[in-house]
DNA sequence: TGTAGTCTTCTACGTACCGTAGAAGAGCAG
DNA sequence: CTGCTCTTCTACGGTACGTAGAAGACTACA
């Protein structure tokens, strides 16, 4: 139970981008403001958008506040984590990982291979507390 | 057109295995020799085989010579290549890139942090002198 | 407290992808 | 030319997803 569908993608991205909880009717709306979304001009039904969201909610995307009255979703995890777990997912189901890897390297820009060099040196060696 | 299915990963993992171009009943036979395939124990039959083949045809993951009687089917890419443009196609979704790379850094083991390391220095700015 | 309005859940349909494979066609060996 | 092998065509069943109507649950106000 891995990916996401177009539309869910979507949702996911609204939620990601209001760091918020938002009820069914707030998603449906904003879902029309992207650009890319106006062009296609689709007044999404309510309950298209709820349906999308239980999904969500059942794959482990998604948490809502059932108390409040209209019901507020909530993304469980933040885009960056999710984007880093499906590359680590990639890298998982590769028996070579270093192979991966090198070929990963390989075709960053070098402005992020900069910052990968970075973020790689922070932690070199002595790091224990977490935050 | 993204991702693989079940049986279209695992004839592009034989393949990958061998670094050859193989028939189709090659890899049927094939199919059955890893441990988790043996012990369902499934006899596809050639046909099968064939068709996700055209498929995985299609899709770009492999190409068959047509010359030799039996077909011979090969992997266009290796798995490192694959398992890195997932990482990159993951990666390329996030708007917030940098943050995305910091996660994933952040969930690496300390060896392979080490390996990157050592990936990201030999093209820091080692080719000087000599010639 | 009853009733209207809003929000949610249930159920359902169409499409696309994938695993699976039989039936029919194509090409080669003898 | 004929039989055998290999390939293509066609197809069915399952699952995921986009889509949404219909029916039920809940709130608020009179």
């Amino acid at each position: 139970m891995g990916n996401l569908g177009v539309l869910e993608r979507l949702l996911m991205d609204v939620l990601w981008e209001s760091g918020q909880s938002l009820p069914a009717n707030e998603l449906r709306d904003r879902l029309l403001s992207p650009a890319a979304a106006a062009a296609s001009s689709k007044p999404l039904a309510t309950t298209t958008v709820l349906t999308v969201l239980s999904r969500l909610e059942k794959k482990g995307f998604v948490t809502r506040d059932r108390d409040s009255r209209p019901h507020l979703y909530r993304a469980v995890t933040t885009r960056a984590e999710h984007t880093a777990e499906l590359m680590h997912e990639a890298l998982g189901s590769a028996p070579d990982r270093q192979a991966a890897l090198a070929r990963f390297i390989g075709n960053v820009s070098p402005q992020e291979a900069d910052s990968l060099r970075r973020l790689l040196s922070v932690s070199t060696t002595g790091d224990r507390s977490g935050s």
